[in-house]
DNA sequence: GGCCAGGTGTAAA
DNA sequence: TTTACACATGGC
């Protein structure tokens, strides 16, 4: 057992599955990557929610909206100029790729997300894992916090992701479900300021702690 | 009022 | 290769 998945065992154990990514269809999912960039989801949620009353969670529709329109639907997430022009240039290159389940399956699929402007590698690979179902491990701010503070360990985007993608099994249901327990420990345990899990030495209910040391 | 939130692109050191 | 900053709204 590695302690990356000792840690899922105990996240899982104690929270429950996540079942994410909260969306109905997969191109939500995408629209919604790009939407919660820095940015807290219930915000998120607001703006899909504008999004669906106007009809317009699809390539198409976002790609034929007016830019000022499609700014105030998803003002809510913030950056909204940015997020704005992010949506459409991956709606367009859905679309120039022959829709979305097509521009799902092709090969080098986080590739061609990295290509698009607005996408960076967390995006890319939320996408790739929970819309593509590729076995990419995704990293965020909470992961990087967790693991520097669980085992000491510290380093680029590519090294903590490549760290779990050698300690945890290639299965892309455990990804998914790690990835998301990660977030929802981060939100109830790790925020930036709280020392509720800095080390761990006192706070009994830290789940980082080792097992012989925790009530769980 | 200040801090934080499921980042990314750009420019400067 | 690293660091600083802009981008912007909403909850606590």
């Amino acid at each position: 057992m590695t302690p990356t998945m000792d840690l899922y065992q105990r996240l899982l154990e104690h929270f429950g599955p996540q079942k994410w990514w909260p969306a109905e269809t997969r191109f939500e999912m995408m629209v919604g990557a790009i939407l919660t960039q820095n940015v807290n989801w219930n915000n998120v949620e607001t703006a899909i929610d504008n999004l669906k009353k106007e009809g317009c969670l699809t390539p198409m529709s976002i790609w034929e909206i007016e830019k000022a329109h499609l700014e105030e639907l998803i003002r809510p997430t913030g950056f909204y100029r940015q997020k704005a022009a992010r949506l459409k240039r991956l709606s367009r290159c859905v679309l120039e790729n022959g829709g979305v389940d097509h521009f799902l399956r092709q090969e080098n699929l986080r590739d061609a997300l990295l290509e698009i402007k607005g996408i960076g590698p967390e995006t890319a690979d939320s996408i790739a894992l929970y819309a593509g179902d590729r076995p990419i491990f995704v990293v965020d701010a909470y992961t990087m916090r967790i693991v520097k503070r669980a085992f000491g360990f510290e380093g680029s985007y590519d090294d903590v992701q490549d760290y779990f993608q050698n300690t945890v099994p290639t299965d892309i249901e455990i990804y998914k479900e790690f990835h998301a327990l990660l977030v929802r420990l981060g939100k109830e345990n790790c925020s930036k300021r709280s020392p509720v899990c800095d080390g761990c030495p006192v706070n009994p209910l830290c789940l980082l702690r080792k097992p012989s040391a925790s009530i769980f």
